[in-house]
RNA sequence: CGGGGAGUCGUAUAGUGGUAGUACGCAUGCUUUGGGAGCAUGUAGUCCGAGUUCGAUUCUCGGCUCCCCGACCA
């Protein structure tokens, strides 16, 4: 990509109504604008990073069964009526229809849509389990919309959901659900810093899971077992004062984003809606489900909140816009490196603006693009190559660098 | 939802009951060239509505929006 192309200027300054350090990054760095309090557009840098942080959750979900649907977004009423929820969701987006006078809502999340859906389909334990998930934009009516991409209004989601003949099924399943998410927060970068917490878990089951990641500006309190980096929610420390997994009663107060959850919503949502199977024998039973989320977008706002310095933004390798940020300095020219970068299969970032050097270094740092290859009248015909997180840079030649990068 | 703060060019800001200023950006030209370069010229703005007033961006009231703290957060 051309940067001179890029649809999105970097900017001086962030923009005076956004205080929270991720939204202030990602707006200066034309990742994300504002639109309204909680609602952001993802602009083209933006996108790389949720699209990069979408698949990896894709792969894993894939990987423990997960098939991949899309439910709607638009609802009627009729659905949370049958739960309750249309009177008791705090958050609920309701409205009315201005000619039909319908009722609807907006879905802040979808067991009301995948219980009936799965009615058409589950008749039998032959037909179970089912896993399934969606990556979808959700809306909930915050009454307060806060720290940027963290709590938002309309905001992205990944739910699975499953669904289970017996507890023990369900408990298996939930297991492995647990597992597949180390492995997602690992490989967006936040495996050290997100620990697993006990979390309410509502009538149905005593726990709840949450995966919460430790930064400063996380709005959630939970005490921690560096022993066993296993953490309980504030919420629940009353009734569970020690740590779950080895009993120790050192815990330690953090704040935390909660990135995920899983949860056991058991016959919750199937029995209002009916969502039975029959067994060997012909019997009825409720059909057990479960249901695991992971905040997209909030995810991308929790990277930055954890890798950041006060130039700008560290993208981990894995969910960056690009892999390799190349900037021709002082009228030196790049464009064969870049053409060899792009027959590669590079995913290369080309600053072949004909800005001062200074502005140019700093909006590289600003961007955050893991790897800097420099090509100026100072490098003689090599290339200096920086790490983000690194001070120091080294001269490669063109061959070392494809090497590097074909690694 | 309760409390507090704030709305001035695209962005960040200053200021004023009487012609609204600066920086960045953007445009043009020249000069520069390793950490948001210099000079010149140009471009662009008072959230909406009502009131007070000869005159309101400024004062008053209402609305809308944004931010922060708290409450809330299957």
């Amino acid at each position: 990509m051309l940067q001179s192309q890029l649809f999105t200027k970097t900017r001086r300054n962030a923009p005076k109504d956004e205080e929270a350090l991720n939204a202030q990054l990602l707006a200066r760095g034309g990742f994300v604008q504002k639109l309204m309090a909680g609602v952001y557009s993802f602009l083209p840098l933006g996108l790389r990073v949720l699209r990069k942080i979408e698949t990896i959750v894709r792969e894993e979900m894939v990987g423990i069964g997960g098939e991949e649907l899309s439910l709607p977004v638009l609802h009627p009423k009729a659905n949370w009526s049958t739960t309750g929820r249309w009177e008791t969701y705090d958050t609920l987006f309701r409205f009315t229809s201005h000619y039909s006078k319908n009722d609807y809502v907006l879905g802040p999340t979808h067991e009301e849509v995948i219980a009936p859906l799965a009615q058409q389909f589950i008749f039998s334990y032959q037909d179970l389990p089912r896993y399934v998930f969606q990556i979808q934009t959700k809306f909930r009516d915050e009454k307060r919309a806060k720290s940027g991409l963290l709590r938002g209004r309309e905001f992205l989601m990944k739910d699975l959901y499953s669904f289970h003949r017996d507890d023990a099924d369900l408990d298996a399943y939930y297991e492995k659900v647990q597992a597949a998410y180390a492995r997602v927060f690992a490989r967006v970068g936040l495996g050290d810093d997100t620990v697993l917490t006990f979390a309410s878990g509502g009538s149905f089951s005593k726990y709840s899971h949450e995966f919460q990641t430790l930064i400063p500006s996380g709005e959630d309190t939970m005490y921690l077992c560096e022993k066993c980096r296993v953490a309980v929610n504030k919420e629940i420390i009353k009734e569970q004062p020690t740590c779950p997994s080895c009993g120790g009663a050192k815990l330690e107060e953090k704040t935390g984003a909660e990135v995920g959850n899983i949860f056991k919503l058991k016959t919750k949502y199937s029995a209002p809606f009916g969502l039975q199977y029959k067994d060997e024998k012909g019997a009825m039973h409720d059909v057990l489900m479960g249901c695991y989320g992971i905040g997209i977008s909030r995810l991308m706002g929790v990277v930055v909140e954890r890798f950041h310095d006060e130039k700008g933004i560290l993208w981990p390798a894995s969910i960056a816009p690009f892999s390799v940020h190349l900037l021709e300095l002082n009228g030196a020219s790049a464009t064969g490196l870049y053409s060899a970068l792009q027959k590669r299969g590079v995913d290369v970032l080309y600053d072949e603006t004909e800005r001062s050097a200074g502005e140019k270094l700093t909006d590289a740092d600003l961007l955050g693009v893991p790897l800097r290859a420099v090509v100026s009248p100072k490098t003689k015909g090599k290339i200096e190559l920086k790490r983000r997180d690194s001070e120091k840079a080294e001269l490669v030649s063109e061959e070392e660098l494809l090497k590097l990068l074909n690694h």
